[in-house]
DNA sequence: CCTAGTGTACTATTTAAATATAACAGTAGT
DNA sequence: ACTACTGTTATATTTAAATAGTACACTAGG
């Protein structure tokens, strides 16, 4: 896993946890990596995955019990409402930062689609590079 | 001006200042605040605001000329350039990451008119509250 | 009981950002 | 020359994030 150096690790640590639940990667009630495991894994401090763990479990996203290990919710809702949350945080900062350069909604919905169209482009040709 | 804690406040001035200008607040060749008004103005440190001047006299935003000021610049390119680059800034950090989400470009587009019906019924409702 | 694996807690250290403070250096107006 | 404004540089301190290392506490299995 790379980190940007701009944002704190163990925010995006949490983000990628949640990111591998949300798309199912990581199952319901399945056990997590113990933190020194995950602390290897990821080449960081005991101490940053703990952090991680404990707001993940702040959330509600993770059960942890002491001695056993860390295990995914199996509350449907909390996943729901995580992805929910992660969308809106993306629409609210895409769309604050948009019209902070002066667009209006039509302007934005356009400047999305032409990105969107040139994304695709790029992605068929790397498809059929023969 | 307000902070969020979790980004560099030199970054967040740079943001406000490219912003201003590409809204126009801050016309081409118009003199900037001295680091010194401008630190007492933002409640920061002078050399938080020294910094910010020089990273933006890297990127040609500013010129800077010692015992004088600091100045908008008036290369026009330059200005739309760095419109150009927060806008795909914020393009590719909100596709990357509802992709990240599992949608499709589809449900992305759709997601955001969405978000943006919601947003026009809430404006319209500020605007008449009779 | 013992051991291996788990989470938890604590202290010390490093690093980058931000602050506080002071000094240095160039420019313009008087 | 003097003064008041400008940018620039430097040192020391504070704070939060991350690291390093150690110890403690709980659980399950043999």
């Amino acid at each position: 896993m790379e980190f940007d150096a701009r944002v704190p690790i163990y925010l995006q640590i949490i983000d990628k946890i949640q990111r591998d639940i949300i798309l199912g990667r990581l199952k319901e009630g399945e056990k997590l990596p113990s933190v020194r495991l995950m602390a290897l894994d990821l080449k960081v401090n005991v101490n940053t995955v703990q952090r991680v763990y404990q707001e993940l479990e702040r959330e509600g996203v993770i059960i942890t019990q002491r001695g056993i290990g860390s295990f995914i919710t199996e509350d449907e809702e909390i996943i729901k409402k995580i992805r929910q949350q992660m969308a809106d945080e993306l629409l609210k900062n895409f769309l604050e930062g948009m019209k902070g350069l002066g667009m209006s909604f039509a302007d934005i919905v356009k400047c999305l689609k032409d990105y969107i169209s040139e994304e695709e482009k790029k992605d068929a040709a790397n498809k059929r590079p023969d």
